[in-house]
DNA sequence: TTTTCCATGTAACTCGTTACATGATTTC
DNA sequence: GAAATCATGTAACGAGTTACATGGAAAA
């Protein structure tokens, strides 16, 4: 919740935009970080002006609709820096749906299992290569590190998964011998 | 929302139970790689009895309150191994709030992220020193991958982590040499 | 005797998504 | 003339959480 709201006022610290084009940004460029959607942006948006962090004109221009542009207030430019620091400090809560069924992998057959598994890999590896040929889109520092930072625990979960794979194979194995 | 499903009926794989033994070992047992509360887990039970995916049976025993006995029907146990199927098939989607933060880390001056960062990275070493202590219950195969995998994870976080304190540091070094 | 344990829930709320609505305008 | 683009939203729904309620029994 408050990481939409860091999300939007990061995004206006740069320079006041529009709703629409905000969405565009984020699902250019964003869309590894985060997966707000449209309707969330937009009410957070209004959310944050009734709450003074932003400020709202409209903008007629030309013959395109009508635009309502926000900009950081010097209260939202205070909440910025607020959320921002809590953000940084705080370690995420790591919490992966994928876990839930690994934990009754045994109630499978092992060659089933591994099936199943191989395919999330290569779902995996797949995702890894996109990430890896993407462009370089020269905003600073920071959304460098973001990227990496998605892209280590791809690169780590492919590992473990690889790993998780070679020893059952070895279990299917050993039980064949029987 | 099929996690919780998912997770419910493995438990019930096992024996049947009643809720608040199911709530307690979770508590106990399953922390790191659920979230579930209480009350999901009571409302979640009961919409799989009214699905027909689970059976229930009231006991009273001795003197304590009224239980709800949780069995598994054989539709549970079919809708159990697709549930799985699917689950050990699909990766995670991953994204993290942090990264949100990371993606600003320049508004900052370089000492102050550092403090942040180092702060979060400490405690990032305490979950990990947590769940290295933590001591090996024997649930089989699965349950152990599963606790590997939140560990994987954790570590590859530590260390990326590890790594942009480093470059800040440079960063910093960098900038004080004007 | 007060707190904790057992055992079950309900009600209100929060955060977010999906699907749809609107209407003009430019592109195919 | 149809489809996509620009630009904004709303309404309904979904999944889950928090905080609270209940009430007897055992432990402190």
């Amino acid at each position: 919740m408050e990481e939409r709201a860091l999300l939007l006022l990061g995004i206006l610290m740069v320079h006041s935009q529009h709703g629409y084009q905000i969405n565009e940004f984020i699902e250019m460029n964003l869309r590894r970080v985060t997966d707000m959607k449209k309707p969330t942006a937009y009410a957070t948006l209004d959310r944050l002006a009734d709450e003074g962090y932003v400020e709202v004109h409209t903008e007629k221009a030309g013959k395109r609709p009508t635009r309502k542009i926000y900009s950081i207030t010097p209260q939202g430019q205070r909440y910025f820096f607020e959320l921002l620091r809590t953000n940084l400090a705080k370690a995420d809560k790591m919490n992966f749906g994928s876990d839930i069924g690994m934990m009754f992998v045994d109630h499978l057959p092992y060659d089933e299992a591994l099936t199943l598994l191989d395919k999330r890999r290569q779902e995996l590896s797949l995702e890894i290569e996109l990430h890896e040929s993407a462009p370089e889109h020269g905003f600073g520092l920071g959304v460098d590190f973001a990227m990496e930072h998605h892209l280590v625990h791809l690169k780590a979960d492919f590992e473990w998964l690889s790993s998780v794979i070679e020893r059952l194979r070895n279990q299917l194995e050993n039980s064949q011998l029987n």
